[in-house]
DNA sequence: CAAAACCACGAAAACGGTTTCGTGTTAATA
DNA sequence: TATTAACACGAAACCGTTTTCGTGGTTTTG
């Protein structure tokens, strides 16, 4: 026994006049008399009219949705920017379409595809790692080809032209750098991954350029590159008994926790004998013990900052092709796993 | 210079042909000529034609959208239903359009409502805390009514019938109760919530139970009842000094870890002196030091089920009105914060 | 009192597809 | 050769809106 949706063909019958004067009425037109206006718009209330998105959705060609593809979504830097995207989407009516591309080229494309039909008035994008590895960005530039607005966040390319926003990583890196050195230590480690992916790329930079602006010598022997996401516990405690260090800058939380446990069971102190630094302030870095000394990505604010350029780009009339990229600043949160 | 989408009616009046035609072509439909096909489907091909999704939502009255709505998704629990949600619609070609409540029942109806109007074929959800306070399920009421599908999990009501998932929390508890009791703990603490949240209050009985059917006594005096899921650490520094303990179970992952911190600050080991043992396994109770055992809720399992039981129902003809609901088991996970 | 202006509403096209039904042409049958 | 069946395609309705344009009836104006 269904309450089937009512439409306007319904409430037209229903109370003998046409469909345009319905749909005029329930806009509160000129065009209609007090009388039959009053009377619609009882009836509609009455049965709880709302128009069908979707009918308006192919009228308008616009659908109030917008499209966030993203690596993962069980990660908290991420999860905080569709949080921030959802919030600001929110507010302005539109809806948030979460595809994940699970790091892999191959679903990125797919997804996108998917969503480009139609189904959305723009994206909003991290790129996986796979796509960054290949370098291939054409699903970007047949989208973007196509009128639709991209904004890319975090993990983005040269290689497309669109708006984007990303953190300073490599400014992040510096200053957390530098508080270890200031703090008097001599030998700091990075611990990071491979370069394809940008910000490790970036943070990499800000390290090296925090230790030559302090005349340290790079030493890559205390630098761990780690050649994918996953976790190399073997890597890591070779890695940790074997290094002369007393600072170490790991490039996520997960690094920074499991180098810490390390050191630990070698004996060694934190913040005492051993400073670390992380990156990405979440809930590891709140919780840790000792509680991880961080940089915050301000990953809501982008999400925010994201949907508000999007959102701005698909309500604007003029087409012109001016992108802008936005830089935040990380911020070095201090907690216990450093020197106050 | 914008690449127009192109739609049928531009290959048909480029072909030469009437739109119908260039359908069923399209369709590789027996009415048409193979001559005529494949001229059509060159063209569509060459100039990458794709159909517009929400002209066809329209007409099937079919989105290929499913609508969910959580409380939160800076959470670990939730973000892990919501990868198994994405992962099981991916492979059956829907799209998620996420929506937070921020537990309020206001934008839980609000979100509701808006997707309601034809943007999505059903709904996956589970309760804001705000919405159990309340106790009014009316615009879940509605949308059932309107004949379209919801599965609700993990915070689920009777008030409502429809297709239900939750893992056995009341289980959960007695089995991480037993544990302990198994270890030879005598004095278990509870760190819980008020019992409003419905997961809560399973909890809280499961850890009663345990304690019945091994002949404790219930002694309320270690029995913390926090007001809401905001940290209070006055609350708690003050009960773990005064508690007279030698195990604690949490309803949560930070409770957990931060009622160890507690109680290391007064000197006490883990798990020699106390054990932890917290719900749901994220990231915190495997990078907690000590490591957390911890009850699995298996989320992103919980997310697949839910995809695959609304799925079933979007596309199942027949309007029977049976439900079931489906309870997981949870698991225990065995680490470091109590003795094997 | 005829012409112009206004009012209140309806018809129809449009958005981009799918699908049913009809129809003109050709080929097979009686 | 007349009849019928098969073939290949088009017209039109439909999904639920919005919006432009037209029109019959009433009111104002000259």
């Amino acid at each position: 026994m269904l309450k089937q949706k009512i439409t306007l063909k319904h409430i037209a019958k229903e109370l003998e006049v046409s469909i345009s004067t319905v749909s005029k009425a329930l806009k509160n037109s000129e065009e209609i008399s007090r009388d039959t206006k009053e009377k619609i718009q009882a009836f509609a209330k009455l049965y709880n009219y709302k128009p069908n998105n979707i009918a308006i959705s192919l009228k308008n060609k616009r659908t109030k949705n917008i499209g966030v593809v993203i690596p993962d979504i069980v990660h908290h830097f991420f999860t905080t920017v569709v949080r921030g995207i959802e919030k600001h989407a929110n507010t302005k009516g539109y809806n948030v379409i979460v595809c994940l591309s699970d790091e892999s080229f191959d679903k990125e494309v797919i997804n996108m595809e998917m969503l480009a039909n139609g189904s959305i008035d723009g994206f909003i994008m991290s790129l996986s790692s796979d796509t960054q590895l290949r370098n291939d960005y054409n699903h970007l530039k047949e989208v973007t080809e196509q009128g639709i607005p991209l904004v890319l966040f975090d993990r983005v390319t040269n290689a497309v032209n669109c708006d984007k926003i990303i953190i300073d990583d490599k400014m992040g890196a510096y200053i957390a750098t530098k508080k270890l050195i200031e703090e008097g230590r001599k030998k700091i480690a990075l611990v990071t991954t491979e370069d394809y992916l940008s910000v490790s790329k970036a943070r990499t930079d800000g390290y090296l350029k925090a230790l030559n602006d302090n005349n340290i010598k790079v030493d890559n022997e205390i630098i761990l590159r780690l050649p994918s996401m996953g976790m190399q516990e073997e890597l890591f405690k070779e890695f940790f008994e074997k290094a002369d260090i007393d600072a170490v800058l790991c490039v996520n939380e997960i690094f920074a926790i499991y180098g810490m446990r390390c050191v630990k069971d070698n004996g060694l102190k934190i913040p005492e004998d051993i400073s670390f630094i992380g990156f990405t302030d979440g809930l590891l870095s709140k919780y840790a013990n000792p509680s991880l000394t961080a940089i915050a990505q301000h990953g809501e604010k982008m999400g925010e900052l994201a949907a508000e350029m999007l959102i701005e780009k698909v309500e604007s009339e003029d087409e012109s092709e001016t992108f802008q990229t936005k830089i935040l600043e990380p911020t070095l949160i201090e907690r216990d796993s450093t020197i106050n």
